[in-house]
DNA sequence: TATGAATGAGTCTTCATTCAT
DNA sequence: CATGAATGAAGACTCATTCAT
C-alpha cells in the first residue's frame, strides 16, 4: 500500500495539476507519466482509462476541499458571512497567484467534459455540492441576520454562481476587475439582505 | 466569390457547432472537413491553423450576438430591465433545448483555451464585452429607476457573471434548478435596487 | 515578354536561393511562390512541375558561371595558375560570407537529386563541365610551365574535386581550416608540377 | 532485450539505407517503418523525432567505419600508403556496385542537413574525423618516407577531400572517370612526396 | 507489481498539383 | 495570362491503450 499508493498519489496529483493547467483533452497520459516519474505502462495498473484517472482527480478535489479551501479560511475568520467572502477571497488569491491564468479547476472541467463523460459530470456535481454545502452552512449560521423569507439554499447556489462566473471573466480579460466587480455586487446584495434582516431583528426585539 | 465564401462560411459554421458541442481540443479538423463537406486540404486554403479557424469562429460569434441573441429579445420586450432578464431567459431556453448539455459557447471556450491561445483569449474578451455592452445599455436606459450610487458597469459585469456561473452549474447538475435559483437571486437583488430607486424618485419629486 | 519574363525570373531566382539554402526537397513551392511574390497557381504557368523549376535553376547557374564566378577573378588576376586559385578563393569567400553554411549550390544538388532526377543530373554535369572548362582553359594557358606528361584534363577535374570536397568538410566542421588545408595541399602539388616544369624548360632551353 | 534491441537495430539499419539511397528529406518515416517491419507508432518508441533517428544512423556510421570500411582494407593490405589507396578503392567499388548512384552516405548528409540540423552536423563532423584519423594513422606510419616538412594532418584532410569531391563528380557524370582521374592525381602527388622523401633518406643515410 | 515494447488509429499540417474562371 | 479555390495523398508525430514478461 505504501509504495504503491504513493506512486498512485503522485500520478493523481500530477494529473490534477496538468488537467488544471491545460484541460483534460490537452493533457496526454504521456505527460502525466513523465511528470509523475511513472513509466508509461504503469499508469494502467492504477487507472484503466484516462477517464478513470480523471475520476480519481475529481475525488481528490472532493477530499482537498476542506483542508485546502475551507479550513484555512475558517481558522482565520469566525463571522459566518465573512467566511463566505473569505472563500471568495481565497479564489481571488488563486487568480493573483496564477496571473488570472488557470482559474477554477472544477469549473474548467465542468465546461469541458460534462457532456461527454457522465461519470465525471456526477463527480463534478458532487464537488459543487461540497462547496455549496459549506457556504450553505455559513449562511445557516447567520440565519437570524437575514430576512425571514430568504432562501438560503438558493443564495448558496448564487454565491457559487458568482464565484465561477467571476473567475471566468477575470480569465478572459486577464484582469481581476471583473472578479472584484462581481464580488462587490454580491457584497452589496448581501449587505442589503442583512440590513433588512437587522431591521426585522430590531422590530422583533422591540 | 459567392461559392467560395460560402465554402468558407460553411467551414466556420461547422467548426462553430463542433467547438460548441465538443470543445476546441476534442474537435478534429477531419470532423470539421467532413461535416462541412470540404476536403481535408481545403480547410487550409482558408485557415492556416486550427487556431485561426477558432479565431474565425469567435469573430462569427461577435457578429451573431445582435441578430441571434439580442435582437429577438429586444423585438419582443421593451422594458430595459425585462430585456436583461429576457437575455437570461434566452440562455435558459438554450439549456432547455440542449438538455443542459452544451451551455454557453463563449464560456466554454473561455475556460478551455484562455491560457494557451492568447489571440483567442482576446476575441473571447471581446465577445464578453459585446454582451456586457448590451446589458449595460439596458441598465443605462433604466438609469433613473436605480439608486444614484449604483455602479451600472459593475452591475452589467455582474449580470454576465451570474449568467455564466449559472449555466455552468446547470450543466454540472444537468438540471435547470441552479440556473433558475441564480436568476431568481439576481432578480431579487435588482428588485431591491429598483425599490430603493423608486423611493429616491419619490423623495426627489417631493 | 517583359512583365512575364520578369515574373519568371523572380521565381527562378527565388527558387535558386531557397534550393541553395535548404535543398531541393526541403524547399516547398509554396515558399517559392510566397518569397517571389507570385501567386500559387501562377507558378504553374511557367513550370509544369517542381522538377522543371529545378531545371530552370540549373540553367541559370550555367548562365551565371561566367559573370558571377569567373569574370570577377579573370578581371583581377592575369596569371593563369593564379586564376585557378582565384576561383578557389572566390568559393572561400562564399564560405566566409555564409559562415560556412550553404556551400556550393551545384554540389549540394548533385548529391541530393542525382539519383532521382535524371534530367537534373545532366544539367548538374553540364555545370561541372562549365567549371572544369574554365579551369582547363587556365591550365592550358600555362601548358608550357607544366611537365610535358601532365594530364591537364585530369588536373582540371582534380581542382574541381578538391574544391567540392573541401567545401563539404568546411561545412561539416563549420570551420575554414579543412578548406584552407586542402587548397594548401593542392597548391603544393601544383608548385611541384611547376617546379618540375621549370626544370624541363631550363633543360629544353639549354 | 535481444528482441527489443533488434527491432531498434532494424529500424536504424533501414533508415540508414533509405537515407543513403534517397536522402534525409526524401525518406519518409512511413517508408522506414514499413521496410523495417515495424508499425508506424513503434518508431517513436525508440526515436522521438526523425532527427533523432538520423542521429542514431550517424552514430551507426561511426561504429561501422572500422569493421566495414577500414578493417577489410587493413587485413588485405599492409603498406600504409597502399592502405590509404585501398580505402579510396573501397569507395570506388561502392560506386561500381551502385552504378555511381548513391555515393558517400556521410557526404550526402553533410551537404543536405548541415545547415539545418546542428546536432547532426556534429556527428557528421565526427564521422569525418574518424575517417581522417585512420588516414592520418597510415600517413604517420609512413612518416619517414615523406619529406620532413610534410603536414600529415593537412594531407589526411586532403585525402578525404579528394575522395568526397571525386565521388560527387562521379555521381554527377554517372561515370567513374572523374573518380579515377582524381585518385590518379592524388597518387601522382603522393608519389612526388615520396620520391622527395626517398632522396632525403638517401642523403641522410649518406 | 511493474515495465517498456508495441500498436494503429488519429492528430494537425503541408505537399505538389489541378481546374474553373 | 493569371488567379485562387480546391484537392487528396502524404508528411511527421501523438494518442490512449494493450500485452508479454
Amino acid at each position: 500500500m505504501t509504495a504503491t499508493s504513493s506512486t498512485r498519489d503522485r500520478i493523481v496529483e500530477t494529473a490534477r495539476l496538468l488537467f488544471w493547467e491545460h484541460g483534460y483533452e490537452a493533457t496526454s497520459l504521456a505527460d502525466v507519466a513523465e511528470k509523475s516519474h511513472a513509466r508509461s505502462g504503469s499508469l494502467y495498473h492504477f487507472f484503466r482509462t484516462k477517464e478513470e484517472l480523471l475520476l480519481a482527480v475529481l475525488d481528490r478535489y472532493v477530499n482537498l476541499l476542506w483542508p485546502i479551501v475551507i479550513e484555512p479560511v475558517f481558522s482565520r475568520v469566525t463571522d459566518p458571512i465573512e467566511r463566505v467572502f473569505g472563500i471568495l477571497d481565497g479564489y481571488r488569491q488563486g487568480l493573483v497567484y496564477t496571473g488570472c491564468a488557470h482559474g477554477c479547476p472544477i469549473g474548467n472541467l465542468a465546461l469541458e467534459v460534462c457532456d461527454d463523460l457522465p461519470r465525471a459530470r456526477e463527480k463534478i456535481a458532487k464537488n459543487f455540492e461540497g462547496w455549496r454545502g459549506w457556504i450553505r452552512k455559513c449562511l445557516d449560521e447567520a440565519k437570524d441576520r437575514f430576512p425571514a423569507n430568504v432562501n438560503r439554499e438558493q443564495l448558496a447556489v448564487f454565491v457559487l454562481t458568482v464565484m465561477e462566473g467571476a473567475v471566468m471573466q477575470a480569465r478572459a480579460h486577464q484582469n481581476l476587475e471583473p472578479y472584484d466587480a462581481s464580488v462587490a455586487q454580491l457584497r452589496d446584495y448581501i449587505n442589503r439582505l442583512l440590513a433588512e434582516g437587522a431591521q426585522r431583528s430590531k422590530s422583533t426585539i422591540q
